[in-house]
RNA sequence: GCUCCCGUAGCUCAGCUGGACAGAGCAUCGGAUUUCUAAUCCGAUGGUCGCAGGUUCGAAUCCUGCCGGGAGCGCCA
């Protein structure tokens, strides 16, 4: 059989449809009529808050409404009893029974009754996007780890997703490094520290050019010469862009971040004209103090420059010029970008502008907060960066002590291996747990936080239960957990239970609202559920059936704990 | 000057499309291991949800103002 899920989502169809029903005035006003979980125990284990509200419209006695609606909705084979509590909240008791038997289904269910409601349409996801030529730091990891994340989560729920790395390969600081280069390189050092090679040649070159007009000049003329097609300025530009993505690629690999297009901002170079024309075509855009601007006035937003004075073009072109490109070759349905807060006005900006171009499909800009340092914020300049290897090197360098210490007899190859799913765990979930829009001050204490909510803690648990799972096989070798029912019988094996059938939920609300933190909430609730059942009661020694039960129910919350963190990118491995 | 975001326990943060006495983690104090991984669990302490108004049966959540912090605002990306 297979339970209809998710479940809040049927039982809201049950009780709205039975409203629209017997109150069709209704249909059109905005009640809340959705079921969510209840907000403490002894109100049941789901609750709807409508009857309230409703009351004021139709102008009766709200608990009233309740009872009315509850008869006209009938019985629901999920719901065990009803409750109408305090002014008309509406509880409602899961039928244990019901609640075995769904359990008994999703468990079997790699995906935990997920729904695929994305099938059949593809969402581009632009998301990491660091600069060539400068090292990958840990300002980079927020749109990384929540790009990726956000990405693996629609792959899940059946979106076709086009991961695109956009990367900040063109614009005017080549110039200055194209220039800089000839001049200062080091060819020994360029080979075996590349990016190291180019920021220092990249900020000598700068130095100078604030002191020295003539090289600002010919600075200027490297860049027309690059964007032009000058051979030699291309060349060393492609080695620029090779050596650092070669660079990059060593922190995506073990950050464990693929995509499926890396595609800068040079790629759409040549289709910058014709945006421009396009904008001058449909009277988009004009003149203005000899740059060409689209004015935005009438969305309460200031003008985008879209052409230099010099004739130039600039990030907004590029990125009309990106929306563009993407629409035509992908059809997506929705473009999702992420990036920090400062570009809030920026894709404002550009999104009215595709809109006025007619482009259909969602734009959505998810951003997150900066990240600082406890002294304010970081930069090149003023060399107080944190290189994102340092942070990982570190993370796997803690996690080794602590796995060391707890399980010295594993060998060295597989104390490392677990090191490194345990730290690089730490630190993504660091940054996932957070609402992304926090306003984020790193420090090694919060980025390295292996105790509570955290990864590791969620790691212990899938650990724990692969060690149930492996004692259960080698004690009881001719049963089998598989084929045994569930049954709850503790309170705290029937709140397992219950939290176990959300997992969908918990996915899906991630999702809508672009959230991997909702992910993260949801698994770190289930996690400390298990625990205390874990604490409180026995499987390997209970009575045969009660025994089979138990270790399923922990089965399950294991492919729960482990399905739900491959999402967010974090790997559990089976001992730490 | 205008726009956006943030201000919740000593610290770090959830909760914010309004719902029933405000939740975690860390820290502090006290407990739990002859048994399935103690990277765990249980208990205690700890909050005028920045301030002041307003809307509502009900506000941390919505509206207005103020205070404090951050970011952005035409030729950088």
């Amino acid at each position: 059989m297979t339970a209809p899920l998710p479940l809040s989502t049927e039982l809201s169809r049950w009780l709205r449809e039975a409203a629209w029903m017997r109150w069709p005035e209704l249909k059109d006003r905005d009640v809340p009529w959705d079921v969510v979980p209840a907000t403490r125990p002894e109100f049941g284990d789901y609750q709807c808050n409508a009857a309230m509200s409703a009351a004021k419209l139709l102008r009766r006695a709200p608990r009233d409404l309740a009872a009315e609606l509850l008869a006209a909705a009938g019985s629901h084979p999920a719901v065990g009893h009803v409750d109408i509590a305090g002014p008309g909240f509406i509880n409602l008791t899961l039928n244990t029974a019901w609640v075995e038997l769904a359990l008994d289904s999703l468990s079997a269910d790699p995906r935990l009754g997920t729904p695929r409601p994305g099938e059949g349409q593809t969402i581009v996801m632009d998301y990491s996007s660091p600069n060539v030529a400068k090292p990958m730091h840990i300002g980079h990891i927020r749109s990384t780890v929540i790009g990726n994340a956000l990405d693996r989560i629609h792959r899940f729920l059946g979106y076709r997703v086009i991961a695109d790395n956009h990367l900040g390969d063109w614009g005017t600081q080549f110039g200055l490094l194209l220039l800089g280069f000839r001049e200062f390189s080091n060819l020994t050092a360029y080979e075996a520290e590349p990016i190291e090679e180019l920021e220092r040649v990249y900020v000598l070159s700068y130095q100078r050019s604030q002191e020295d007009p003539a090289w600002l000049e010919a600075a200027r003329a490297e860049l027309v010469k690059l964007q032009q097609g000058d051979p030699a300025a291309r060349a060393l530009w492609r080695s620029f862009v090779d050596h650092s993505l070669r660079e990059f690629d060593k922190i995506y690999q073990r950050l464990g971040v693929q995509f499926d297009l890396v595609r800068g901002e040079s790629w759409y170079n040549d289709r910058l004209p014709g945006v421009i024309q396009r904008l001058l075509d449909l009277g988009l855009a004009r003149e203005s103090e000899g740059a060409l601007i689209v004015d935005l006035s009438d969305e309460g937003l200031p003008p985008c420059i879209v052409r230099k004075r010099d004739g130039g073009y600039n990030y907004a072109t590029t990125d009309i010029a990106t929306v563009l490109a993407r629409c035509e070759e992908f059809a997506p349905s929705s473009i999702i970008y992420v990036t920090d807060e400062r570009q809030q006005l920026h894709f404002r900006q550009i999104f009215a502008i595709a809109r006025r171009l007619g482009v259909q499909c969602e734009l959505r800009h998810v951003w997150f907060g900066l990240m600082r340092l406890p002294e304010g914020t970081f930069s090149t300049r003023q060399g107080n960066v944190i290189k994102l290897e340092r942070l990982l090197d570190e993370a796997e360098k803690r996690a080794l002590e602590i796995v060391r210490a707890n399980s010295p007899d594993l060998p060295e190859e597989q104390q490392r291996a677990i090191a490194r799913a345990v730290g690089i765990g730490a630190v993504k979930y660091a940054d996932l747990s957070q609402n992304p829009q926090s306003l984020v001050v790193f420090t090694w204490e919060k980025a390295l936080a292996m105790d509570g909510n955290s990864a590791p803690y969620l790691q212990y648990a899938c650990a724990r239960i692969a060690s149930v799972l492996d004692k259960y096989a080698e004690r009881f070798p001719d049963r089998d957990w598989a084929r045994a029912p569930i049954r709850l019988q503790e309170p705290i094996e029937r709140e397992l239970g219950v939290r176990l059938l959300q997992f969908a939920e918990a996915v899906l609300q991630a999702a809508a609202a672009c959230r991997p933190n909702l992910l993260t909430d949801y698994l770190y609730n289930l996690s400390q559920v298990y625990s205390r059942f874990y604490q409180t009661v026995p499987f390997l020694r209970a009575p045969d059936g009660v025994r089979e039960s138990r270790v399923r129910l922990s089965a399950g919350v294991a492919q729960a704990l482990r399905t739900g963190l491959s999402l967010l990118g974090i790997e559990t491995p089976s001992r730490i």
